[in-house]
DNA sequence: ATGAAAGCGCTAACAC
DNA sequence: GTGTTAGCGCTTTCAT
């Protein structure tokens, strides 16, 4: 309780007021090795009052190793990597994973320099593990370290190489979707999502959602969108006033800004267009009826955290992990019959 | 690039490698102290040639000091804080602090033996400061720590102590939505919160809301929640059905709730029934009509991470900090003027 | 401008 | 059971 206990005590302090040794301290407090039950009471009593608490930094340095597993995170205002983030730490926490998470800003930056910065402060800290639940840092950037310790690429594809995925089946999702716009009736469609410098995954909602309409014979209007929800929805709207019937969004927030923007345009949804989205986190979602697919983050959250485990267990394979999961179709009031 | 460079290259395989002795290889990689501009480029391009990447734990302990902030943070999962987490670490980036995040998540655990793990986990670390952005751990818990590190808390108030605080003005917010249920005539309002031991902010909002309510003359019922959003929300009817004409509620999610449920019962929003939250960050409000508060996350997040690096440098005054923001009402369409 | 040497607080053999 | 000892990889005086 003194000004200079609490941080300042060291093990050595501990060890001293317990009359015993280091090696006997560490001991005790590790609840390793075999001490007498006695000693063990004593040394624990002289910790708790001096207040110890364990320099980690000097224990991780003398024992090699580090407890924790590294998270590099995309922006987490994005509800997807919110919800993913919540659900990977309480798995980590459940399986008694440590988990230090670094987030990536997602702002244009030559070279990616922050991505790799944050790589480094987590390999930095000699991390046991890294679960990278970003689009950010590239396969290349990963690879070199792939071998000194495991790598396991949450919510997005690997296609090749060393890197472990545990990830959202983004293809199905488009086609779960473009299935249900189809069983609709619709055979005219604009498919809204952000450009191919934008946002993988949805390129990859967006092209698999093309592919399926195209097949089933539907005319498709792909429309490569900005960053931003709102970027290119007006675009959209001139796609329906083309004739097209239905807009299919990459993300429920593009179906929140086509939403907006055909009220204020005086377009009845879904009696003059339907509108479908994907994700499906969205509280209140239900309300407004959006037509969606919920994506499996809880699955993909255990999944990961799962076979991190077994990753540093050394319980795995030769062959990297590679384990994809698809959410479900959320029929939402969003989409109906084309109308006219 | 051999299987064992990279982390397992150390600063002494790089000083070899330039001819230098380790010193001087610290110095060029930190770029301090003077040093022929000749060396420094062998150096670094020995560094980088063998993949070094600096062992941040043996640096820290070495210098005795930690570059980190620590950050406890609630589950993300609920909007405010995955949003309050993003913006904390943006402004963390921009000003060049290192976050390092724990979570915490809010099972009911035994006296909260989570939020002391996580708290010494951070510590454990020698953190450089600390941010709290969770209600869980104490007041208590924190201050023996206080004249050690630097700790401040976001988001939640702190009435005494030596702990600093950058928060929102819960109160404030109740008392705006207040104001505004009753401008548009309602007397008599039902009040739907968390219960006391279910969320401290709510209760703060429910207060406000109740005292502004009263001290006007209306009638309020205060109903005491559970954790869960539509928790009591047919006690919250049960009040409309006896008379009352608004209900307001202490978080945005209790809202959906209730409008679901008023839904569900055929119940007119805002025609026979107004509903208040509080939050406003929902995307996809605005379509909803959701009236409530937006909360200041980007002016608290801000203010809490310049004021964490005036503290780390030494620039406070001996008074703890205390730093209050109040957000701005959401005229939406769920409330209107009390109909029949 | 560079090197030598002494630790930082802890763990982990290895003795006793 | 408990103590001794040698580091972990790096920073930092203090010499040179």
């Amino acid at each position: 309780m003194s000004a200079d206990s609490r941080l300042n005590v060291t093990i050595n302090d501990v060890a001293a007021a317990a009359g015993v040794s280091r090696a006997t301290a560490t001991r005790a407090l590790k609840g390793e090795g075999r001490i007498a039950e006695q000693t063990r009471q004593r040394i624990l009593e002289a910790a708790e009052r001096l207040g110890y608490v364990p320099n980690t930094i000097a224990a991780e340095l003398a024992a090699g190793r580090t407890g924790t597993v590294g998270l590099m995170l995309r922006d987490a205002s994005n509800p997807a990597y919110g919800r993913l983030f919540a659900r990977l730490q309480d798995e980590a926490h459940r399986r008694g994973l440590d988990l230090v998470t670094v987030t990536v800003g997602i702002g244009a930056d030559r070279q990616g320099a922050k991505q790799v910065d944050a790589l480094h402060r987590l390999l930095g800290m000699r991390v046991a593990g890294l679960i990278v639940a970003t689009g950010g840092v590239s396969t290349a950037q990963l690879e070199p370290f792939a071998d000194q310790v495991p790598i396991l690429r949450a919510g997005r594809m690997e296609a090749e190489g060393r890197i472990h995925a545990v990830y959202y089946d983004e293809s199905a999702h488009g086609r779960m979707l473009a299935a249900h716009v189809l069983g609709l009736g619709h055979r005219r469609v604009a498919v809204l999502a952000g450009g191919p410098d934008v946002s993988f995954t949805e390129q990859l909602r967006a092209s698999a959602m093309r592919d399926a309409l195209t097949d089933a014979g539907a005319e498709v209007t792909m429309i490569a969108a900005g960053a931003l929800p709102e970027d290119n929805v007006a675009d959209a709207l001139e796609a329906v006033r083309a004739g097209a019937t239905a807009v299919m969004c990459a993300s429920d927030a593009r179906q929140l800004a086509v939403l907006r923007a055909a009220r204020d345009a005086g377009i009845a949804v879904p009696g003059a267009l339907s509108v479908t989205g994907c994700d499906g986190l969205l509280p209140g979602g239900d309300l407004l009826g959006l037509t969606t697919v919920r994506i499996p983050v809880e699955q993909v959250a255990a999944a990961a955290v799962e076979a991190m485990q077994r990753l540093l267990a050394g319980e795995a394979g030769a062959e990297p992990m590679r384990q994809g999961f698809a959410g479900e179709l959320v029929n939402g009031s969003t989409a109906g019959p084309p109308g006219r």
